[in-house]
Formats: C-alpha cells, sequence, structure tokens
DNA sequence: TCATTCAGTAAACAACTGTTTGCCGACTTC
DNA sequence: GAAGTCGGCAAACAGTTGTTTACTGAATGA
C-alpha cells in the first residue's frame, strides 16, 4: 500500500509526476486500444469503447490523441520500432546460411510470441481501411527491404549480383519474413507443436530460395537487358 | 429498359419474376457492400450503410441476409470462386517454366484488374476482424495450395519429391501470388508502368525460385535420410 | 378468379456514437 | 506560501446505429 515512488524528493510529491502520470494514461489507451484490436478492426474502434476498456472518461481521449487514427499510427511505429530493432539484429549477424535461416526463424517466432497483439495489428491493418496506417506499414515494410538488400549484398554468394537483383531477392526475404511472422501469430496461442511445424515449413522455403539465390548468376533470366513485358 | 426476362410465357407477367427481383436486390446490397468496403473495413461496415448504397430500406436486407457477417462470408465465396477457377486454369497449362511464370502472372495482372474490389476485399479481410470470413479465405488458400502441390509433382522437375516437400513449395509459390496480387492491388488504378514494374519484379522472383526447384535434390538439407520418408 | 406468399416499406425502439463545454483539483513553478 | 498549468471528469449535444413491428401490394399457384 505504502507506494513510495521515490524519484527525487522524499516524502514531498515528487517531481515529475504529472508527466509521468499524463504518460501513463496514454498508455492505458494504446494498450487498451490493442487489446480491442485483437478482435476488431482499427476502422471498426470507438473513442468511447477505447476509454471505457482504458478506464477514462470519454473526454480524456483528446487530451492524448486528436483522433482515432493518430492512435492507430502511434501504434504502428510503436510495433515497427520494436521490429526494426529486432530486423537490424537479425541482418548484422553472420554465418553459414542455414544458421542465419535457423535463428532468424527464432527471432521472429519468439518475436510475434511476445508482442502477439502488435503483431496481429500489423497484419490487420497492412490492407486495412485506414489509409495513414497503410502507408506507415508500407514505408516501413519498403525500409526493411533496402536494409536487406545491403545485407544480402555484403554476402559471398551475391558477388555479382547488381541492385536491382538485391532489391528482388530482398522483398522476397521480406515477403516472406511476413507471411511467417503471419503464420505464427495465426497459431493456436500456446501451441508448441504448431509452431515447429510452421518453422520447419519456413526453414525449407527459405532455404529452397538460398539454394536459388547461390545459383542464380549461372542462370540469370536473359542476361538482363531482353526482357519481355510480362503483363498480359 | 425493356427488360425482357422470357424464361417461360410471352406477354403476360411472366413466371420467376419473383425470384429475379429477389436475386436483382441482393446483389445490389453484394455490389454496395463491395463497392463500400474499398475503403472500409467488413467490421467497420453498417446495416443502414449498405442499404442506404444499395437503395433499399434497412429492414429489408433482413430478408436476404441474417448479419453482415452472413454478407461477408458470401462475398468470400464469390470472390474465391473466381479466384479458384482461375487457379485452376492456370495450373492446367503447360510449357517451359518460364512461361508458366509469365503466363501466371499475366492472368494474375488481369484478373486484378478486373476483380479490384473482390481482391481488395480479401486482401483486407485475410486478417481482419471477422473470425468466420478468415477461417473461410484460409480454408480456400490452403486448397489452392493442395491444388499447387498436386500440379507441381506432375512436372519433370519435381521427380524424387515427397509430397511434404511438394506442399512446401507449393506453399511458397500460393504466398508468392497472394502478394504479387495485393501488390498489383496497391498500384495507382491504371499505371500500366507501375503493373509493369511489379510483374518484372514478380517474374525474378519466381525464376529464382524455380531455380531453386530444380537445384533442391541435390542440396536437400540434412540429406534424406533424417526426413520422414515420402509416404506420409 | 381468388387466396396466398413474400420482398420491400415506414415507423418506432432503445442504445450507442464522436465531440464540446465548463469545471475541479492535484501537480508545478515562482 | 500563492498563482498558474493542465489532465481528467460529468453532462449535454445532435446523430447514428441494429433490429422489430405491422403494413402494402405485386407476383404466384390453385
Amino acid at each position: 500500500m505504502s507506494h513510495t515512488p521515490a524519484p527525487t524528493s522524499a516524502a514531498t510529491p515528487p517531481t515529475g509526476t504529472r508527466q509521468a502520470q499524463k504518460e501513463q494514461s496514454r498508455r492505458a489507451l494504446l494498450d487498451a486500444a490493442l487489446r480491442l484490436l485483437d478482435h476488431q478492426n482499427l476502422s471498426g474502434l470507438g473513442v468511447r469503447e477505447v476509454t471505457r476498456e482504458a478506464g477514462l472518461s470519454p473526454a480524456g481521449f483528446y487530451r492524448h490523441f486528436r483522433d482515432l487514427d493518430e492512435l492507430g499510427v502511434t501504434l504502428v511505429t510503436e510495433a515497427l520500432e520494436n521490429l526494426h530493432l529486432l530486423v537490424r539484429r537479425v541482418l548484422a549477424e553472420q554465418g553459414e546460411p542455414i544458421e542465419l535461416i535457423d535463428r532468424t526463424i527464432a527471432v521472429i517466432a519468439r518475436h510475434v510470441r511476445e508482442y502477439r497483439p502488435h503483431i496481429r495489428f500489423l497484419a490487420r491493418e497492412r490492407h486495412g481501411g485506414v489509409r495513414r496506417v497503410r502507408e506507415a506499414i508500407a514505408a516501413e515494410l519498403s525500409v526493411f527491404t533496402e536494409e536487406t538488400a545491403l545485407a544480402l549484398g555484403a554476402l559471398p554468394q551475391s558477388a555479382g549480383w547488381n541492385e536491382a537483383e538485391l532489391r528482388m531477392l530482398a522483398g522476397l526475404y521480406v515477403e516472406h519474413m511476413v507471411s511467417t511472422a503471419a503464420a505464427f501469430m495465426e497459431a493456436p496461442a500456446g501451441s508448441r507443436a504448431a509452431e515447429r511445424r510452421i518453422a520447419a515449413l519456413a526453414r525449407d522455403q527459405l532455404h529452397l530460395i538460398s539454394i536459388g539465390h547461390r545459383h542464380w548468376l549461372a542462370e540469370r533470366p536473359g542476361g538482363a537487358e531482353q526482357r519481355p513485358p510480362a503483363t498480359e
């Protein structure tokens, strides 16, 4: 019961309380929204609904966000910050391709397990009804692709690859990462068996892609100049 | 304006009118919903909103659907019927891999151009907020994967592949098809330039996967012994 | 021809929505 | 200490929502 916040002073009402309390409410709103978004869409969320879940009054919402869309964008940046950190970490690692693959999958699995609501939110809103949110996600994913392309370029298997080809491959990897994350997310919450099945599948698929990576140069289609338009 | 339904009789109020009119209203509802779903989520849609757009009274809705969810499921089956037909057609084709790739991409591009609202709906609700709809989409995609695996098994490059491996590869292809369709869909409506860019990218990615396909057996991970026998 | 079926309607229901207003009272600064 | 800042609240606003009710009138089948 004796809470003893004790950031600066001893018994007197400590400084910084004001901002801390505000931040607390903000977090409560974000968390409440995240909780509700587990079985709803952002475009179907309501201000009153969120404040009710967060234990605030409806009017309180507007002390923190102008809109629900604004809250949505905040959620996106938050979710992608985590993910971004994680991607960088994976890309910085070194070792044999097969080891990299296994570690990447393990990291994704753990991340989904830890931040499932965030991931679900991203999956849901990637093609969702709110433009600004969609664009924020797309922009961040394209950053991931760029970074992945850069990292791929540093690998010995990529000798002789031009930038467009690296981006092509990176896109494949990023897209695969996304759908693997979605698969983990969709799996029954605690089922390690399902997780292992998904991981094994993803492992083989990534392996197959990396085989394609290794043999690409020898069978590069048309030598890059005579590309016929594929559209219809 | 002269509608001339002419199913049975000639000038007298023709039989079947009743049912035809009902079907017309039903279509109006579905189309209106599809129109609204272009910038909304299913979970954010309203009965009144749909009936207003369709030109019916709110109560009229319940003559056709119990729920908005039910309408959503109808939309899913409708959209996936089209898609299913298309997938079968592509899989039945024969020729060199590179030709198959080009034709597949062309077919996807055309289909997205033709049925953009349906595709957008599928992309949006694949991880959307309505359980039954999500499940319907997932089930159908898994059927696609099975069919693709079967078709892949018939190719000469797949000699020596067991069923699990075929499904693994099929999953890769289907997932890639999905994200390619999403990319086409997200592209500015009429831009052939954007379409060509996406098509070229997808072409290279599919090509790389098919290279992986060809070299898989020689580099199968962990040899062939620590892997369950093909006869599942 | 006449009774029946039934898609579509208007009206009413209570419940809910987003947002603004004025106010309170705890924190902060001087 | 006093003055000011500002997060949170209750109340009120005008709309909207899903769904049910009892009805109308055209298509139907005998």
